[in-house]
DNA sequence: CCCGACCTTGCTACTGAAGGAAGGTCTAGA
DNA sequence: TCTAGACCTTCCTTCAGTAGCAAGGTCGGG
C-alpha cells in the first residue's frame, strides 16, 4: 500500500496525471485512507506503467482505454490487440510520411536559397506564389464559403506544390557588394 | 476590395482563421466598412496565401510570423530565411524520427503477436512489463516527487524498451480449441 | 507542539490550430 | 418588403497534458 507520490515515482506517471486519469475513468477510483489519501498497490502500479508505456508508443487515451480493457480481460483474443496495434502503426506511419513530405518540400526550397546577405530568396518566393491553378478550375468564383464551412478547396492542401522541380532561379554569384 | 469570404476562398484560409490570425496579430487589423465588415485587397490575399503555404509546410504560427516579417522586409538577408527553414527541417525530421521509432517498436511487438483467438499477447505483456532497471538506480527511493514536479525519471521515457530483441515468446501452434 | 513533506479538492490558464454553435446584424436579390 | 445567406462577435470544445494557485488536512520525527 502506498500513497499517490510513491505510485507516481514507481510508475513514471505524475501524481497529477494519476488523479487526472482517475477522473477520466481510465483508472478505477482509488481506495482511500480515512483521511482521504489515495491508496495504491502493486497492481495499480502495473496499470500505471501500462498506461505510461502505451503513451510512450503514441497511443491516444481512447486507444489506451481499449488496450487496458483487453489487458484486463483474460479471455481476449489477441487478434483484437494486434488489430489495434496495427491501426496505430498505420497512423504513425501516415503522420511520419506527412512530416517527411514537408521536410522534402522544404529541403528542395532550401537548396535553392543562397542563404547569403542578399534579399533574393526562393523560399519566400515559393511561399508567396499562388498555387498552380489547374485549367479546369477558375470558372465559378462568386458566392463561395459560408462562415465556418471549410473552404471549397480549389486545389489547396498539397504540399508538393513546393516540390515541383525546376524553379531554382539561378542568382548571379556573390561578387561582394 | 472584398469581404472576408472572398478573401478566404481566394487564399485557401477559412474566414474563421483569418479572424483568428488577425487577433493573433499575424495579420494587420483589417479595414472595416461602416457596418463592420472586414475589407481585404489583393495584397492581403497574397499574405494569406503565404501563411497558408507556410502552414502546409508545418511551420508554427510563431515561425510564420518571422517568415512574414522577413518576406515583408525588402532588405532581409536570405541567410535568415534559410536558417529558419533549416531549423524547421530539423524539427520535422526529429518528429518524424520519433514517430518512426514508435512505429518500429510497435512493429516489433506486433510481429511477435499471433493475432488469433487465444489470449496470450506479447504486445500487452510488453506494455505491462516494468522498464529494465539499470543496476545503478534503485538506491534512493524516499522523498521523491512533489506534486507537479516531474517524475524523477528513473529511466522512464524510452521507447526502445519495447524494441529490445529476443522477447518473442514462441507459442505452441494453434491446434484448434 | 511544531516543522516540513505530503496529500486533498478545485480552480485557472496555457499549449496549437483550429471546429462549431449561438445569437445578432447586414446586404443583395426577388 | 422580405428573406436567404454572408457576416459579426463571443464563447465552448478538441487533445493530452503542464503548470500554478489557494487553502486546507495529514503524517512522521524531533
Amino acid at each position: 500500500m502506498m500513497n499517490i507520490g510513491e505510485a507516481a515515482s514507481a510508475s513514471g506517471v505524475s501524481a497529477k496525471m494519476i488523479r487526472h486519469y482517475e477522473e477520466m475513468a481510465l483508472l478505477p477510483v482509488a481506495r482511500r485512507t480515512e483521511s482521504g489519501y489515495r491508496q495504491y498497490e502493486q497492481k495499480d502500479v502495473h496499470t500505471l506503467r501500462f498506461i505510461r508505456h502505451s503513451r510512450d508508443l503514441g497511443f491516444s487515451l481512447t486507444e489506451i482505454a481499449k488496450l487496458l480493457s483487453l489487458w484486463q480481460n483474460r479471455r481476449r483474443p489477441s487478434r483484437q490487440v494486434k488489430a489495434l496495434a496495427e491501426a496505430h502503426i498505420n497512423e504513425l506511419e501516415q503522420k511520419a510520411a506527412e512530416l517527411l513530405a514537408m521536410k522534402a518540400a522544404l529541403e528542395h526550397l532550401v537548396q535553392c536559397c543562397h542563404g547569403d546577405d542578399r534579399p533574393a530568396c526562393p523560399i519566400l518566393e515559393s511561399l508567396a506564389r499562388p498555387p498552380a491553378v489547374s485549367p479546369a478550375a477558375s470558372a465559378d468564383k462568386r458566392r463561395v464559403s459560408g462562415d465556418a464551412r471549410q473552404v471549397p478547396a480549389e486545389r489547396w492542401d498539397r504540399v508538393d506544390d513546393f516540390a515541383r522541380p525546376g524553379h531554382c532561379i539561378p542568382l548571379p554569384p556573390v561578387t561582394g557588394g
